[in-house]
DNA sequence: TAGTATTACGAAAACGTTTTCGTTTTTTTT
DNA sequence: AAAAAAAACGAAAACGTTTTCGTAATACTA
């Protein structure tokens, strides 16, 4: 369709095809005049070479894969900002794929990149995954995988996180010291690796503290924001309410927000909040809001150097590295002790 | 590398390349039975066909881009959204690029495209595109392309905006009856179709109204936050301040609220604020956030869908669609009459 | 029964590169 | 001056599909 290729440039220039392409690679079997002459010729044809024929001729794309739940969400957004740019510094084509939270997408996906479409794939794994055979097969064809934020427990792969038992133990303790005596932990997904570690690291703070674990106080919330709001609602009308959440994700706290101003409940007087969150209008909501932040940006940077180095040292297959990233409390009204 | 190839299978069948190639594209020329088989054999195997060679024999690629400023941005993550949604139904692959509003990353951007690497591409003109030649040589391969809220002012092409007049217009008389005097006009570039088409009902209103329209109160900004927030500060510190604010992108009106925090200026009080967002949060800001809120999701949507049908039928090219949805202006706080 | 359709399959070309392996001409070496 | 080496290029295969065309074998027709 695009019309010019090498055949065209070839006749164009009285060469041959093979001259051609080889002087475009600066191959030092072409003398430094045609070379010349064939880089003027390609410019003013504007000359692009088929990715098509040079992926099926080389079995290599310039593209990598990032599989995510969701995109309208700051964390992943942030973190799509920061794969872009090692990609691009790269030469590399992003192709994105969103799951939705939903398993069958996320293995479809999966098979799909299969046949050699990518040189390495980026994931960060569906709420409900609960067998990663499609990733294990993906993984023997060849193709390299790098896990970032939500990772498998059950398979040895690269990933890079952030500190979740740390940043669950300090969000958690931080509302101890506000006051609170009965918090509840809001989460989306009891499968999720960063679900579980922030959990733990919940759960070890209470210990800490003397405060009995109470399951009750471990809210399963889904991927609706309404009924998220109305499980809320519930939750902090009833007689023994928490007097803090510890909120997993950004979106459960906002919802937590609503559900609290629509039952007059105020915040941080009668609920402490805290929340995971790369919310940059944190500080400028009523109360402002407490947070625990992810580096996104640098979490979706590490994730596809990680990458990039696999792509290109296949030899050293035999290492698998896992990069941990601090997150960071910031203290702000929505926890304060009053 | 995935090692499983049409070659293979026809030597685990018994059959020719062809007659697999056939079977697995259901074509008549093959018996139901051996069909059958065949795709039992690729079904076992996990076959998976080469993506290049497909696309280098059929010159088509099941792919498409979108090229955005940024990825940060609800707006645009809305958008995307919609977009894979329907992509994702075609069996299509998305390639996003993000161009930072980097004139030459576009250019470079459209460039590479022009291969044959997708079969259409959806784009948001960042803000310092000056030129669209690099658009034309692309249409000119010919690759259709949707241009989505930003788009060229001098080139016939489809487009999917919204009401940015009638928006601008109502953003304007709604601070004007609740009080204002003197409104800044917040924008990010002088360039887009955006910027321009809602200062034009900026300035349609406060004709209406019988406002001196001031060239001094339309102020531009940059892409760096802070640079932002301190040029904001400057504004609403001087003498003649103004007492209303119209931001034509959300992050702008979050600067604003950062700038008024630091001066001690009160909103609504002394400053009036409406920004076009899609923040989930605007309603739990302090003050809550009076918004023009674009159906983003719809319009990835909608582009989506047009593109395709642009894909579809190449032979209808002498249509030209130009589709507007309307946004909706939402009255919170941060502009209550007082 | 001879001729014609139909069915089911295979051979081979083509898509646009890259790359290996000649081949010719020129340059260098002894 | 003869032999060897280097420089500059071309021919052709290969990557894995799809598709056109050819060709057997079987079924139908008159």
């Amino acid at each position: 369709m695009s019309g010019i290729n090498l055949k065209k440039l070839s006749k164009e220039l009285g060469l041959s095809i093979s001259s051609v392409s080889k002087a475009l690679r600066d191959s030092y079997e072409i003398s430094a005049e045609t070379k010349k002459r064939v880089l003027a010729m390609a410019e003013k044809l504007n000359y692009q070479p088929n990715p098509f024929a040079r992926g099926l001729r080389k079995n290599k794309s310039t593209t990598i894969a990032v599989v995510i739940p969701e995109i309208a969400n700051n964390f992943f957004a942030l973190a799509i900002d920061g794969i872009q740019l090692v990609a691009q510094k790269k030469g590399y084509h992003v192709l994105t794929y969103l799951t939705h939270e939903d398993f069958q997408n996320e293995e479809s996906t999966i098979k799909h990149l299969q046949g050699g479409r990518v040189d390495g794939v980026l994931i960060s794994l569906c709420g409900d995954t609960a067998s990663v055979k499609h990733l294990i097969d993906l993984h023997q064809t060849g193709v390299p995988i790098v896990f970032f934020d939500r990772v498998p427990e059950t398979m040895e792969c690269p990933t890079v996180t952030t500190d979740d038992y740390e940043s669950g133990f300090k969000a958690t303790e931080h509302l101890i010291l506000a006051g609170c005596k009965k918090i509840a932990y809001l989460c989306v997904s009891g499968f999720l690796s960063t679900t579980q570690k922030r959990m733990m690291g919940y759960e070890a703070a209470l210990e800490k503290y003397k405060i009995v674990f109470d399951p009750k106080m471990v809210i399963q919330c889904s991927n609706d924001n309404i009924a998220n709001v109305a499980l809320l609602k519930k939750l902090l009308a009833r007689k023994n309410r928490p007097d803090g959440i510890f909120a997993s994700v950004e979106k459960l706290a906002i919802s937590t927000y609503y559900a609290s101003n629509e039952i007059k409940l105020k915040i941080p007087q009668q609920l402490k909040v805290i929340s995971f969150s790369n919310l940059r209008t944190a500080s400028l909501l009523s109360p402002s809001l407490s947070t625990i932040t992810q580096p996104a940006f640098e979490i979706g940077k590490e994730s596809a150097e990680l990458l990039f180095r696999m792509i290109e040292k296949k030899t050293f297959g035999n290492r698998i590295d896992k990069v941990v990233l601090k997150s960071s409390l910031i203290e702000r009204n929505s926890s304060v002790k009053k």
